[in-house]
DNA sequence: CTGAAAGCGCTAACAA
DNA sequence: TTGTTAGCGCTTTCAG
């Protein structure tokens, strides 16, 4: 490996003057600059970032930590959020969690010895109190899921509105029988979602809890196994909000083995717009997040942050809309297959 | 931050003994090394990794360099990556290289400076001679991709094999027409597969060129793009075979916008098994690709050559076969639709 | 404008 | 079994 202090020696100079020259600080003459330059380059000279971090200068790493990049939604996100670390000189790391706080601990652990620039983190529900702790001492924001203890920067969408939307829709078709499979509301995105729906129906209705399928994340086949649950109910529902791009592919699997005809037989709303929606079936009515453009404006709030050395505590949070996409998967409730319950009351229309 | 020099002088040892101690050198007593990680743990240390890089030591950090993780292909690469890899304590870091040899030199540019362990990747069509410079210093493997100039680490999927199998069930069907769209013949995957679809036709039969498109990779619409230019040929392909995940993607895109019959108008084969090819239309059939158990292979045989000091040089190559999927997006070509050419001859039927 | 020297946190050779 | 010391490559005072 070709030091500092090779070049030093071959141009007769001292190690000072190179790492200065090499740093353009204006002290160096340009004659010296060049000539430091030009030997750095024939000899293949590559600063060793090992040496430069053992002077406090952190790392051009910034730890992603998610959990599960095998989901198109961050695995769109990684994509964005890669592309702006790129352009302001940084290199992204992935960590998967799987939603396990103990191995996001061990990962922002890892990226802290290793002295990362900073994190950009899709919490799981409960960070352990040592994560909290490190990351305080890390520029660090929060993207999609925000948990209160890592502070008050958050990038994400209104994951109320997006469901509120959904269901809504469903609700002026005239559906009354709702189902409801998301992410349990221990995250926080899962209870938005939840709430979403409850604000969406209409009032006084009481929804049958059995319509309601809380599940954990991580698989589609617990969506699938949710799908199943909520078709083989006594009076099974006559649409479906899916609350997470999982569930959906797992609904939208289910639905396509039993044979469902949607939206005859039920109406279904996604989440998200992952590849393959569009032409699922009779295309499937969903609630579309801007996710791309969430993850760069994420990416470059989060290189300005670091570069200009801005303060790194301020609260700032920003939070996008989501847009319902409707296609062929939703349709007006038929009154046949709409056993009305006792007396039919006005419904409150809202518009998302 | 606290360093080792803190927790001995709360203990009142030298900065060696905690050293030791927490290597879990043999020369220390039981009774200090507990004391040590107690302390350690009480003061929330963290090693920091720059300093021990200083001694030599390279990073835990594995780069993977790529095209574009967007690709489910590869986000299911980096998934079974990043889980041997973590195992073995190492963590990934991300490259993405939108198949642009200069981006991906910068990559490894920055990989090398870093000192990074090694790096895994899946490389451009014709990579800069000075990345093949940088990637002969480090252990490094080729995955899916391979060029010859990055040695002979290589893990990756027979692509002949798949495309023969796709065309000749194909074939077997009685399609005589079959449009090939496929990445470009640059790229060492794309001849390959290339070269399995002109063995699968039966023999001294003439493909018509226009049959074949060869689309630079990295985008869904371009599959499209070649997908709309095969339907408006005066004499359209009876069937279709998508030579990569992408192209298979702007495939369906595209029959699905137009409205295509599948399999009564067209049959088609799709390439991997993406979430949702499942679910097209009659469900598609496509081949099957183990790139999950791949990419797994691949990343334990990494963390043992990394590990275990192997001889990086020494070649190996692992190929995985890929399976065919039968599902409705194919059928026997229907004899009014098939205008036989000339004297229909026998055909060779090969077995995949 | 350039040089000398100290020190970042850790490890390893050498001493005790 | 533990302590002392030197040095990894770089930046950064402090001196010229």
């Amino acid at each position: 490996m070709v030091t500092i202090k090779d070049i030093a020696a071959r141009l007769k100079v001292s190690p000072s003057t190179v790492g200065r020259a090499l740093a353009d600080d204006s002290r160096i003459s340009e004659a010296t600059k060049q000539r430091v330059t030009e030997v750095a380059n024939e000899m293949g000279y590559v600063a060793n970032l090992a040496a430069r971090m053992m002077r406090g200068v952190s790392s051009n790493l910034v730890g992603f930590v998610l959990p599960d990049i095998r989901n198109g939604f961050y695995s769109t996100v990684a994509h964005a959020l890669s592309k702006c670390l790129q352009r302001g000189g940084f290199q992204l790391t992935l960590s998967e969690t799987d939603d396990d706080r103990l191995v996001e601990l061990h990962h922002i652990r890892e990226l802290t010895s290793a002295n990362v620039a900073g994190i950009i983190i899709v919490p799981t529900a409960k960070p352990h109190p040592d994560s909290v702790k490190l990351l305080k001492m890390l520029p660090h924001i929060q993207l999609l899921r925000r948990h209160a203890s890592l502070g008050e920067q958050w990038f994400g969408i209104d994951d109320t509105q997006a469901i509120y939307a959904a269901t809504s829709h469903l609700v002026q078709l005239g559906h009354h029988r709702i189902g409801y499979i998301g992410a349990t509301d221990e995250l926080p995105t899962g209870s938005a979602r939840l709430k979403g729906f409850h604000q969406a129906l209409p009032r006084g209705e009481n929804v049958n809890p059995a319509l309601v399928q809380l599940v954990a994340p991580g698989s589609i086949d617990i969506g699938r196994e949710a799908t199943r649950r909520l078709l083989s109910l006594p009076t099974p529902p006559t649409a479906i909000v899916a609350g997470s791009v999982q569930t959906t592919q797992g609904v939208l699997e289910e639905l396509t083995a039993q044979g469902v005809r949607v939206p005859d037989d039920l109406s279904v709303v996604g989440f998200g717009d992952e590849i393959g929606f569009r032409w699922w079936g009779p295309g499937l009515t969903t609630v579309g997040l801007p996710v791309y453009d969430l993850a760069t404006a994420c990416g470059l709030w989060f290189v300005h942050q670091i570069k200009d050395n801005a303060v790194t505590s301020a609260p700032y949070t920003s939070i996008s809309p989501a847009t319902l996409i409707v296609r062929g998967s939703t349709k007006q409730l038929a009154p046949a297959s709409g056993r009305r319950i006792a007396s039919p009351r006005r419904r409150t229309v809202v518009s998302g």
